[in-house]
DNA sequence: TCGAAGACTTGGTTAAAAAAAT
DNA sequence: ATTTTTTTAACCAAGTCTTCGA
C-alpha cells in the first residue's frame, strides 16, 4: 500500500535515535549560530514535516495518485517516468519499511523517496466511482501554450508537481492547468480587484445557476434558503439581534445605513437594498450588516451551487463566464442579467475602493473598543508548601493557580517552563516570601479544586448553560461589530488575552513566564477621525491612544507582555470585505505566478552553476522552495525557539546522499520536524554540496543570502512575488489540476469523496505535515506501536483521534453485518425463483414469501447501502489525521472549489462549512470554468 | 544598506458546539 | 436524555513581508 516509494528510503535510520523527540534537531543548530551578526538565530522554518509516504490507506492504489511525497524528488526534467502509465508502482515499498518496523525508526518516518512511480496512481487509488481518467489529460492539452508535452512537463513544471510523483502528480496538474487556464483564466486580473471596491467585486454575480436550479439538489441538504441563514449567521439569533442593535445603538445610525447603500456606488447601490435581487454569496457577507433587511436569505444565497438541472445548470454557466465577466465589469452594479433569469445574482456593492487611495484601507472606521477579561475572583484553596497550607494574596494565588492548571500538560514536566515560572511567581510573591524552593511547592490542592470546579460546569443543566452563554453573548454584543466605510463587519478578536502563562511551542525559552494582565492602559483605539471614541470599559481608566490611521485595519493593539516590541493586534474577522479583498488579492498574486513560472524555472535552473555563488544560492534556495514548499526562513532573535526555513538553514540540517539525494532534517514552523529525503537534480546536490564545503555544522547553508535579498530577486521577476507565493500556487495549481482530471460522474457523495481526496493531497503537500507524518506511518507500515506512542515519537498529540481505531472497526462490523444480510437475501432470493419457502428468519419465524421482484429490490437496495458504507470507511481512513477544514483555509483558491461545485452540481456547503462561507463569499460568484 | 518596527498571514491547540451513539 | 465523537470556532503563537529610520 503505501505508495511510498522506496526507493530512496534506503537511508537509514540513523534518525532511529532520534526518534524521540523532534526536536532533536536543533542540535547543530543551536549550536552555532555562527552568523553572528544577523542571523543570530534563524529563523523561519517551514515545514514540511516529515512526510512520509503517503500514507496511503488501505488501497495501494492510491499511492500513486496522492503522491505521497510531494517534492521528494523531483527528477529533472526530463524524466517524468512514467507518469500514469505505467501504474502500478510498487507498493511494495512498504514492505519494506513495514518490515522495519519494530522500532520506531525514523527511517521508516521519512518519506520515502518517491520515484516517479507516479504513474500507479492511476486510478486505483481512485475511490470507486472516481478514478482519474488518465486520457484526459491529453484532452486537455489543447491549449498549446505552455505546455509541451506531458512528459516533459513534468519536467518543467513545477518542481513540486514534479516531483514526487506520486503526490501531487505534477503532470496532471500543471499542464492542463497552465493550457488552460491561461486563457479561459484571464479574468483574474481583471478582477482582481483591485481597483474595485470589494464590495463591489463580491457581488458579481452569482447566480449562475440559481434559478431553478435550487431545487434539486436540495434534497440533500436543506433548501438553500435554510443554508443560507446560516451562514449569514442571521441564523443566530442573536446575532440578528445584536446587529439590529447595532444598528441602533450606537452607531447604527448614520454610518450603517449609509455606506452600503449609498455608498455603493452607482451601480450597485442596488446591492445593498437589493434584498430582492439575490443577493449571492457575496451578499451574505455583508449580510451580517443587512441581516436586518430581511432580504431574504435565500435569494442572496442562491448562489450558484444548487442548481439543479444540470444541463441546464452548466449551460448556462459556461456561457456565462467570459460574458459575465465583461458584464460584471462594466456594470457593476448590475448584473441582472443573469438574474433574471435565474434570480441569484447579486448586486454589487460598491464601496469606496480599498485599495484605491494609496495605502488607504478604509474612510470611515468605528467599533466599541475591546472586552477585558473579568478580574480574578480568589477561590481560596491553599497550596502547599513543604506539607503547610500557605496563604496567598489573591495576585499570588492567581498565578499559582495559572500553574496548578496545566499540571496535565507537556509543560507542568518542562523546566524551562517550571524555570520561568518561578520566577515570574518569585517577583509576584515578593522578596522575603516563604516560598524560595520550587520542589517544596505543592499545587495538588488547587489543581483538584479546578478539577471540581471544571466538573460543576459540567453538571450544570443545560438550561443554566444557555443561560449563562446568552448572558455573555449579551455583554459581548456590542464589541462584535465594527462599522467600516458604513457597513457593518464582524470584529475577529475582540476580546483581550487573559493573563497566564506563555505557551511557546517547542524549546521556546520564554515558556512559563506571566503573560501579565492587559488593562485599559496598554491599549491603543484605531478609529475614524470624527467616530465616537469607543467608551473604556474598566470604570477610572481610559485608554493608552486613540489613533486614527486609515492607512492600517488594525482595530486595537497592545504590546505583547511576553515580548514588549511585538504587537498583539485587533483585527476585523476573515469574513469581513477587508479580508475577503486581502484574501482575493493574495490568489491572484499567485495565479499571476502561472504566467511566468516556467521562465523563473528555467532562470534558476540556469542558474545552479551560476559563477558567482550569491546567484547559485538565490537559485538552490528558490528550487527548495518551488520544489519542497519550504518556507522563506526569516532571521529569529535568540529569545524565539530555534527554529528554521530555507534560508536560514545550517549546515548540519542538510545531508548529501549520493549520487544525488539530500536528507533534510530540521525544526521548522512551530517546530515541527521536517524530514525528508528528496532526489534532486545534479547541478543542486553539486551545488549544495559546494555550500556545505569548509563550514561547521551549525553555520548556514545559505551563508550568501537571507529572505530579503531572496525575494528582492523574486520582485525581479515578477512584480510582487515574493517566497510564500509559491505555496499559495503550488497548492491551487495542483487542486486545480487534480479537480479537473479526476472528477467523474457519480453521486454527490462520491464527488464528495474526490475533493476530499485532492484536498488531501495538496494540504499534504504544505500543510499539517505531523499528522501526515502520524498517519501515514501507521497506515503504511502497520506500524506496531500504538498511537500514542507515535505521538510522542513525532511530538505531537492529537493528531489521530483516539478512537479511530474502534471506529474503524465498528465501521467493519457494520458492513460484514451487512454483507451476511446480503448473502441470507441471495439465498432468499434464489429460494423464491425457484418457488420454494424461505424458511425461518433467525428469530425462528417463518419469513414471508415475497416475491423474486421483491427480493431483488431489496437486494439492490443493500447493495447501495453496502457500497456507500464502505466508501465511508475509505475516506474516514483516509482522512483521519488531515484536518481539511483548516488547511482549505490559507493555500486554495476558493473559487477552484466553488467552480468545481457548480460544474458537478454538489452544494457548496458540503465542501465549506459556515465560517468559509462566510470568508469566502468574495469567490461564491466565480465562472464554473474558472481555472486557477 | 540594514536592522528594527510594524502589520498581517499562517497554522497548531484547545474549547465549545453540534451530531451521533447509546 | 445522556454520553461520546466529530466538527467548528476561538485562541493565540509563529511565521512572512513591508516599511521606517538612520
Amino acid at each position: 500500500m503505501a505508495v511510498v516509494n522506496p526507493t530512496n528510503l534506503a537511508i537509514d535510520d540513523d534518525d532511529d535515535d532520534t526518534p524521540i523527540s523532534f526536536k532533536r534537531t536543533s542540535n547543530s543548530t543551536k549550536t552555532a549560530r555562527p552568523t553572528p551578526s544577523k542571523h543570530e538565530g534563524s529563523s523561519g522554518g517551514n515545514g514540511a514535516p516529515v512526510r512520509i509516504p503517503k500514507p496511503v490507506s488501505p488501497n495501494p492504489q492510491k499511492n500513486g495518485a496522492t503522491g505521497a511525497s510531494r517534492p521528494l524528488h523531483m527528477k529533472p526534467p526530463s524524466s517524468s517516468p512514467n507518469h500514469r502509465p505505467s501504474g502500478s508502482g510498487q507498493p511494495n515499498s512498504l514492505a519494506q519499511h513495514s518490515s522495519k518496523a519494530n522500532s520506531i525508526d525514523m527511517s521508516k518516518l521519512k518519506r520515502p523517496l518517491v520515484k516517479d512511480e507516479r504513474s500507479d496512481d492511476s486510478d486505483d487509488e481512485v475511490p470507486i466511482g472516481l478514478r482519474r481518467k488518465v486520457e484526459e489529460k491529453k484532452l486537455k492539452g489543447v491549449d498549446t501554450r505552455v505546455q509541451k508535452t506531458d512528459d516533459s512537463d513534468d519536467d518543467d513544471k513545477p518542481l513540486g508537481l514534479k516531483i514526487n510523483s506520486s503526490r501531487m502528480s505534477s503532470n496532471r496538474v500543471n499542464k492542463p492547468v497552465l493550457q488552460r487556464t491561461v486563457p479561459k483564466v484571464e479574468q483574474p486580473d481583471e478582477d482582481s480587484d483591485d481597483d474595485k471596491p470589494l464590495a463591489s467585486r463580491l457581488p458579481s454575480n452569482a447566480g449562475p445557476k440559481s434559478g431553478g436550479d435550487v431545487s434539486e439538489d436540495s434534497e440533500d441538504e436543506k433548501p438553500l434558503a435554510a443554508r443560507f441563514s446560516k451562514v449569514a449567521g442571521s441564523g443566530n439569533p442573536k446575532i440578528a439581534s445584536s446587529s439590529k442593535g447595532l444598528t441602533s445603538d450606537t452607531n447604527g445610525q448614520q454610518s450603517l445605513g449609509k455606506r452600503p447603500l449609498d455608498n455603493s456606488n452607482q451601480t450597485s447601490s442596488a446591492l445593498k437594498k437589493a434584498k430582492p435581487s439575490n443577493v449571492s454569496a457575496s451578499a451574505i457577507v455583508r449580510r451580517e450588516i443587512k441581516t436586518d433587511d430581511n432580504t431574504p436569505l435565500a435569494q442572496r444565497l442562491k448562489m450558484g451551487e444548487s442548481s439543479k438541472g444540470k444541463s441546464s445548470a452548466k449551460s448556462v454557466f459556461k456561457k456565462s463566464p467570459a460574458s459575465v465577466k465583461k458584464d460584471i465589469k462594466k456594470m457593476k452594479g448590475k448584473g441582472k442579467l443573469k438574474k433574471n433569469m435565474k434570480n441569484s445574482q447579486f448586486s454589487k456593492i460598491m464601496k469606496v475602493p480599498p485599495g484605491s487611495g494609496g495605502g488607504k484601507k478604509w474612510t470611515t472606521l468605528e467599533h466599541n473598543g475591546v472586552i477585558f477579561p473579568p478580574p480574578y475572583k480568589p477561590h481560596g484553596v491553599k497550596m502547599l508548601y513543604n506539607g503547610k497550607p500557605i496563604d496567598l494574596t489573591p495576585e499570588q494565588e492567581e498565578v499559582a493557580t495559572m500553574f496548578a492548571v496545566m499540571k496535565d500538560t507537556d509543560y507542568a514536566a518542562k523546566p524551562t517552563f517550571i524555570d520561568n515560572f518561578f520566577t515570574d511567581w518569585r517577583k509576584v510573591l515578593g522578596k522575603n516570601h516563604i516560598i524560595k524552593n520550587f520542589e517544596l511547592c505543592d499545587f495538588t490542592p488547587i489543581y483538584e479544586w479546578h478539577l471540581r470546579e471544571k466538573e460543576r460546569k459540567k453538571q450544570m443543566t443545560t438550561e443554566e448553560k444557555k443561560t449563562l452563554r446568552e448572558d455573555k453573548l449579551k455583554q459581548e454584543e456590542k464589541y462584535m461589530w465594527a462599522v467600516v466605510d458604513g457597513v457593518k463587519e464582524k470584529v475577529g478578536n475582540f476580546r483581550v488575552e487573559p493573563p497566564g502563562l506563555f505557551r511557546g511551542r517547542g524549546e521556546h525559552p520564554k515558556m512559563g513566564k506571566l503573560k501579565r494582565r492587559i488593562l485599559p492602559s496598554d491599549i491603543t483605539i484605531n478609529i475614524g477621525k470624527g467616530a465616537p471614541v469607543p467608551e473604556c470599559p474598566i470604570p477610572g481608566e481610559s485608554w493608552k491612544e486613540v489613533k486614527h490611521d486609515n492607512t492600517v485595519t488594525w482595530l486595537a493593539f497592545w504590546n505583547d507582555p511576553i515580548n514588549p516590541k511585538d504587537f498583539k493586534y485587533v483585527f476585523l474577522a476573515a469574513s469581513s470585505s477587508l479580508k475577503g479583498q486581502s484574501d482575493k488579492e493574495k490568489y491572484e498574486k499567485s495565479r499571476k505566478l502561472k504566467g511566468h513560472i516556467q521562465r523563473i524555472r528555467e532562470n534558476y535552473t540556469k542558474d545552479f552553476k551560476n559563477k558567482d555563488v550569491t546567484r547559485r544560492q538565490i537559485a538552490v534556495a528558490t528550487y527548495l522552495i518551488d520544489k519542497l514548499a519550504l518556507r522563506a526562513g526569516n532571521e529569529k532573535d535568540d529569545d524565539e525557539a530555534d527554529t528554521v526555513g530555507c534560508c536560514t538553514l545550517k549546515v548540519d540540517n542538510v545531508t548529501c546522499m549520493p549520487p544525488n539525494q539530500i536528507q533534510f532534517d530540521f525544526l521548522g514552523k512551530d517546530s515541527i520536524r521536517y524530514f525528508n529525503t528528496v532526489e534532486v537534480e545534479e547541478l543542486v546536490y553539486k551545488a549544495i554540496e559546494g555550500f556545505r564545503a569548509g563550514k561547521k555544522p551549525g553555520q548556514d547553508l545559505f551563508d550568501k543570502i537571507d529572505t530579503s535579498r531572496l525575494n528582492a530577486h523574486l520582485k525581479d521577476l515578477m512584480p510582487g512575488l515574493t517566497a510564500k507565493v509559491f505555496r499559495t500556487y503550488n497548492a491551487s495549481i495542483t487542486l486545480d489540476g487534480i479537480l479537473h482530471e479526476e472528477t467523474e460522474d457519480g453521486t454527490v457523495l462520491e464527488k464528495i469523496a474526490v475533493y476530499q481526496r485532492a484536498n488531501k493531497e495538496v494540504l499534504s503537500f504544505t500543510i499539517g505535515e505531523n499528522q501526515l507524518l502520524v498517519s501515514s506511518f501507521i497506515l503504511t507500515l502497520g506500524c506496531p506501536f500504538s498511537y500514542t506512542q507515535v505521538a510522542i515519537i513525532c511530538n505531537h498529540q492529537r493528531s489521530v483521534s483516539k478512537s479511530h481505531e474502534s471506529q474503524m472497526t465498528r465501521m467493519n462490523e457494520k458492513i460484514d453485518e451487512l454483507k451476511s444480510q446480503m448473502e441470507e437475501l441471495k439465498a432468499d432470493l434464489n429460494k423464491a425463483k425457484k418457488g420454494k419457502p424461505l424458511g425461518y428468519d433467525s428469530e425462528g419465524k417463518p419469513k414471508r414469501n415475497l416475491a423474486p421482484e421483491a427480493i431483488q429490490k431489496k437486494v439492490a437496495t443493500l447493495e447501495g447501502k453496502i457500497e456507500k458504507m464502505e466508501m465511508d470507511k475509505r475516506i474516514k481512513e483516509d482522512l483521519k489525521t488531515v484536518a481539511l477544514g483548516t488547511s482549505k483555509i490559507n493555500y486554495l483558491d476558493p473559487r477552484i472549489t466553488v467552480a468545481w461545485c457548480k460544474r458537478h452540481e454538489v452544494p457548496i456547503e458540503k465542501i465549506f462549512n459556515k465560517s468559509l462561507l462566510a470568508k469566502f463569499v468574495w469567490a461564491m460568484d466565480v465562472d464554473p470554468e474558472f481555472r486557477f
